[in-house]
DNA sequence: TAACTCATGTAATTGGTTACATGATTCG
DNA sequence: CGAATCATGTAACCAATTACATGAGTTA
């Protein structure tokens, strides 16, 4: 049920809209949680039913009426609750690792891995232009600020690990191609 | 689906039955693909049903009967259809990182994250462990014992990788604790 | 004129988790 | 005597994905 806790720390930094919280699960937090609208609008129905979020209607000309969500304080203590809570260790499930021990043909892992490096490289060059733009001080941070940039910091060492994983992968496929 | 395809390289490297699949399960390829006897049951079965795999009941005297389950051409066939495909990126769901967003007390993020930092050193410790019984010599290996070795690799990167997430977590806390 | 943005949803399905069930045998 | 191991499952539930739906306004 984190999908709860991560809306309510996104409507923390901001009241929103379903919409709203669908674009910037697209990004930001949706790094760490991705999430679509279908399923973000079940979950604020759920959590207003709760009382940890309530919305009001906004209407607007020329397009459709907006639902914007704040955060209560029944929903801030439920969030101090569950972040004074200790995290358990997130089970990975990881195809390409599956895909490696099912390994027959070098040709399509070779392919399959290129493809990979570049993916990790863009999301690194995401992160990495983030880092500077919002955090070009990190010794200066504190409080949530913090927070968010060690949160970050995870996606940039994850994304740069993913990357060495892809050269070891290429460079043993290669050494043994060229053998 | 990719249950199904973990199951079916497990049974490649080895019939077995759904009681022996989720003791490996409990280690080995369940590193990269958790799954729950329950599960692995209903996966079976299903795969029976497509022709996947093939079951033979064995009577054992003081135990239970035993089904072993064997790989069919057409499960091998489909097995290699997955593997030539290209694998997408798998979303990475991490409460931990939504934990770190929702900051506020540090003490209780420092209590998680050296609990987090532990968890990983011990597996880490499993992982090298295995590499040096199962692949002391990775420049000899080939086909499907290179593909497990490069698996491997990469669990034991992304350890290091969580090893130094915490660290680093641990530095900015501990730096602002004594200020 | 076609595609995209804004805005909110419902319905069906899949994959996985949790709880429950049974029953003999062996180990501490 | 209680817990763990061997062995197979069913049932209920939950979270997430995929497909479908509507409709005005803007941009290429």
């Amino acid at each position: 049920m984190a999908l709860d806790h991560a809306i309510l720390v996104s409507l923390t930094e901001r009241a929103a809209s379903g919409y709203d919280l669908a674009r910037r699960f697209d990004a930001s937090i949706g790094y760490f949680w991705p999430a679509s609208h279908q399923q973000i609008y079940k979950v604020l129905a759920r959590m207003q039913e709760a009382g940890w979020v309530e919305s009001t209607l906004q209407e607007q000309d020329g397009r459709p009426d907006k639902k914007t969500y704040a955060i209560t304080p029944d929903g801030a203590a439920e969030l101090d609750r569950w972040a004074a809570q200790p995290t358990e260790r997130e089970a990975l499930r990881s195809d390409f690792a599956v895909k490696l021990r099912a390994f027959r043909d070098a040709r399509t892992v070779l392919a399959d891995t290129r493809a990979r490096r570049a993916a990790h490289a863009e999301r690194l060059a995401e992160y990495e232009a983030s880092e500077a733009r919002f955090y070009p001080d990190p010794s200066a941070l504190d409080g949530p600020d913090l927070g968010s940039w060690l949160a970050l910091r995870g996606g940039i060492l994850g994304e740069r690990q993913g990357i060495a994983w892809c050269d070891e992968i290429l460079t043993a496929l290669e050494a043994r191609g060229s053998r």
